[in-house]
DNA sequence: GTCTATAGTACGATAGAC
DNA sequence: GTCTATCGTACTATAGAC
């Protein structure tokens, strides 16, 4: 439970945020969410018009702190292959999953165009972030004249969104790691 | 509705082999499957122990499915590079994702070693298959000598895991493309 | 083998006291 | 603003008739 120096309705975007990432958001019903902001039922409806309401604001802010943390690795020093490479390294939590990406595979998630924006918005600039950089070291002659910065920055996202699905199946994050070391000795030939 | 002349069990397999698809486990209910199948209660508790006992059925017989689609075309004809594209290019219905992979994302799949069995091997299967084939190709010349067939294998399967997460984000098959053709380009050159 | 009835809990939301 | 009480529905499962 959050302490009780945050504010109701912050403890209830925290608890929510926590709960999506864990169940996603069929998994998360309101009454978990009070439980776990140390909440009742009215605080919620008074602050938010119902579970859509909290979860958009829960999932905005998830998608905010995403984007800032890929951002950073990304225009941090280095050459593009090195930015890529931190970007493919950073710490991540693997088998948790991407807090954002894993919201694609629930169905009210997708089915709301609302609550779907800021997941598409946030991997839509973590691409174009990438693919710029590829452009960059395309002109450096670090990567070969054939390839595409936007297919390239796609396939450096699916490499890592898939990255979970494997390390989960198999319950170890190594085969996340393999991805991305596959990706880069691709990318260095 | 599934047609009578399928038994009930078999009705109760499919029906729920299509909502976990679309659902996930954790979205999927048995009133749900039993409306599909079009079935009462008591025949669901009559051949299977409950829903993780019906699920496991209908995720074992998915996973038979996508593993035996998958050798299909990566034993098929062609160069090693020939393979891995017909595996990465094969008809896919993209925004609907990986009837396996998106399993992953569910917390009560992840929270059962049972549930989770399935998953895991089907997709250790395939990477295997891809891991020999790249080796192939390495003693072909086919793809430089320093890259790894398991890591390869683990990029490939993580593009295309990955690239469902991108769709679906995006609501359009396109990012899944744009995926799979900068990976194939890095496996050209 | 299949059905309906029913159980007990949880769902998402509203009402109204404080 | 926050609480508890309550609503009507749905959840997963069991019982027992046919």
């Amino acid at each position: 439970m959050y302490s009780r120096r945050m504010s109701t309705s912050e403890r209830l975007i925290e608890s929510t945020r926590e709960l999506l990432w864990e169940r996603g958001y069929v998994g998360t019903s309101p009454k978990a969410i009070l439980e776990r902001a140390g909440a009742g039922q009215g605080s919620m409806y008074h602050h938010f018009k119902g579970k859509p309401d909290l979860a958009l604001a829960a999932i905005r802010r998830t998608a905010e702190e995403l984007l800032a943390a890929a951002e950073a690795v990304l225009t941090g020093p280095g050459t593009p292959y090195e930015r890529i490479e931190a970007y493919l390294r950073r710490e991540r939590d693997v088998l948790r999953g991407c807090p954002v990406g894993r919201l694609t595979m629930d169905p009210d998630i997708i089915a709301s165009d609302e609550l779907r924006a800021p997941v598409d918005e946030t991997l839509d600039r973590i691409q174009e972030l990438i693919a710029g950089i590829v452009e960059e070291g395309k002109e450096l002659g670090q990567f070969g004249p054939r390839v595409d910065g936007e297919e390239i920055a796609a396939t450096v996202l699916a490499t890592v969104q898939g990255g979970y699905v494997l390390a989960r199946a198999s319950g170890s994050p190594a085969a996340f790691d393999a991805g991305v070391r596959g990706l880069l000795s691709l990318l260095r030939s």
